[in-house]
DNA sequence: CTGAAAGCGCTTACAG
DNA sequence: CTGAAAGCGCTTACAG
């Protein structure tokens, strides 16, 4: 049983297949009774569009790319990709655009995948995420005059649009409900330092911290995992001046944290107050539930995906910023000790 | 600048399009050295095939389907997507087939969006998880004659290939620990019950507990959330006779068990032992840390893509048992209290 | 408003 | 071993 064609729509209808793709298309050309009965015979046989023809002289893949560049197993818990996925996916399966989705290591993979699969046409355009402050990512887009939408930050020296939030804001949020609470010693356990994000977050807690007269901060960087936030949490707690509040930048450390400071003594909140980074489940399963920043990845996707849908309609549309986090605010903080 | 083709090549080694096509497919027909020249030739100029000009006179689309049907929210901290993902990717990508992914709700929506993407010619095959005991994509992807594997138990009714790991022998496994360390009251909370996993793995648990002359052990059904592992724990962790030990379908509904055993005084391990259903990072992450079935989902990945990518090519493989899921021992599980 | 035709960039029988 | 040509299923100027 063959696929059905426009041809055979043409045939059936009496009319040459050229009438058939306007009418498919909903161009003018064609009367509104030819396009009616054009419609309702690809419709009986069930007729869809051969995406590889369509492509090959639309010059449109009608798909877009998302490069995961991240080693395999820190895509476990965290719950940031599939649901920005979702989000993505909401907006597009509604034009009819899919989703190429590539998990990589490195940048250098990355930029590979990325060459490769323009250079064969598969893409219309690409989503970027998990933005370096240096992306060797962001030339190679230019060169090929990729149309991308940055997951982050609008940067200069590029005029791909961007999709962000402002991570300064929510970091400055939670350090000033820490210090409404009376804590004096906060302390940092940093993301990835090479991501644009963990800097800006960085800095707007220094600044917030230093804003309130308490000095400076201590920051500690890590990459992200589980035990990273063991060993950040273990150092912070192990000093003198020990610090009553630690904000994290994300819940898988924040949960490590939980556990370092039960294998210490150190009483949460009682002792120590604790934020985490997303707002993922993870903060209510854990025991205290976690004081988190709360903020919408799915709806993050959707933005995303609508951005670039633009852009690749050639529509250069500006960068758009999505609302800020807030803070949840759960067991894991309370005031510091007297 | 455009994008070279074929024809640029033919243009510069001074030969037909035909003779560059077979020299850069590896196929008879031209000579060692004019081959040599053709792909010195497309090295150089770095060309590409188009994957939809290929796509349409090879009649393969060099890419294959993935389509989840769950809500969104669900697949937050579920981390078995993205390592089984993460092992497809690891074989599709050396075979230079791209995966494509698509997130919907339900079975309905499923069925729509593989009918749309095969109609379209967009994949040449499709790989389909979370089999139902009734599953009514099935009888659609045989009506459509979609190549596809089954990321489940072989079944009868079908030739399409399955790719599976004993879940009935795990299962039982965790079973046979418990009862060893002294427990006679042994309860399940299990997934959800159209899944034909599930329903395998409470008909091993029964016979498993049976046949230790047990009797008839409790077995409560869920959909695998977080809510339903705390209801189905409170509601086991409640009635008199209560189980001394509870198997999990799933790591977040035994850490769902975790704080319930805190909220109502029950010790874990000391009065209640928990064994959680896959072994993600998040055992490892509470306390105590979760003994748990554990296997390696990401090598299930690679050898779906692999049984997946034989069936495309015709060579209608076999289904392919993986290996059985073992038990990580940790600090859940002790003997009952005397 | 409609038809006939070229073209997208490949693959693949079919002659030479 | 090589070349000329048809064809995959669409889209899109271009005539009528």
């Amino acid at each position: 049983m063959k696929r059905p064609t426009i041809a055979e729509i043409a045939a059936r209808a009496g009319v040459s297949i050229g009438a058939v793709s306007y009418a498919l298309n909903g161009r003018p050309g064609v009367s509104a009774k030819t396009r009616k009965l054009i419609l309702d015979i690809a419709d009986e046989i069930g007729w869809r569009p051969n995406a590889a023809a369509r492509s090959l002289s639309g010059s449109r893949a009608h798909s877009v790319g998302l490069v995961i560049a991240r080693p395999a197993d820190t895509l476990g818990v965290e719950p940031f990709f599939m649901r920005f996925i979702a989000g993505l996916e909401r907006e597009l399966s509604g034009r009819r655009t899919a989703l190429l989705l590539q998990v990589v290591e490195d940048h250098r993979a990355a930029i590979e995948a990325m060459r490769l699969c323009w250079a064969e046409r598969r893409v219309d355009g690409m989503v970027v995420t998990d933005l370096w402050t240096d992306d060797a990512r962001l030339p190679v887009l230019a060169e090929l005059r990729i149309p991308a939408v940055l997951v982050g930050r609008p940067r200069a020296g590029t005029d791909l649009p961007a999709v962000w939030t402002d991570d300064a804001a929510a970091a400055v949020a939670a350090v000033d409900y820490l210090v409404a609470l009376g804590h004096r010693r906060i302390a940092r356990v940093a993301g990835l330092p090479a991501l644009e994000h963990t800097q800006v977050r960085v800095a707007a807690f220094r600044r917030a911290v230093a804003g309130h007269g308490l000095g400076e901060p201590r920051v500690l960087e890590t990459d992200y995992t589980w035990e990273e936030g063991v060993r950040a949490t273990r150092t912070l707690l192990s000093g003198r001046d020990r610090p009553t509040a630690i904000t994290y930048d994300n819940d898988v450390m924040a949960t490590a944290a939980l556990n370092v400071a039960q294998e210490m003594g150190i009483a949460v909140p009682g002792e120590l107050s604790i934020v985490a980074g997303d707002d993922s489940q993870l903060c209510v399963m854990v025991r205290p539930a976690l004081t988190a920043l709360s903020w919408d990845i799915q709806a993050y996707g959707v933005h995303t995906a609508r951005v670039l849908m633009d852009r690749i309609d050639g529509r250069s549309p500006g960068s758009l910023q999505v609302a800020t986090a807030t803070l949840a605010v759960r067991s894991s903080t309370a005031a510091p000790p007297a």
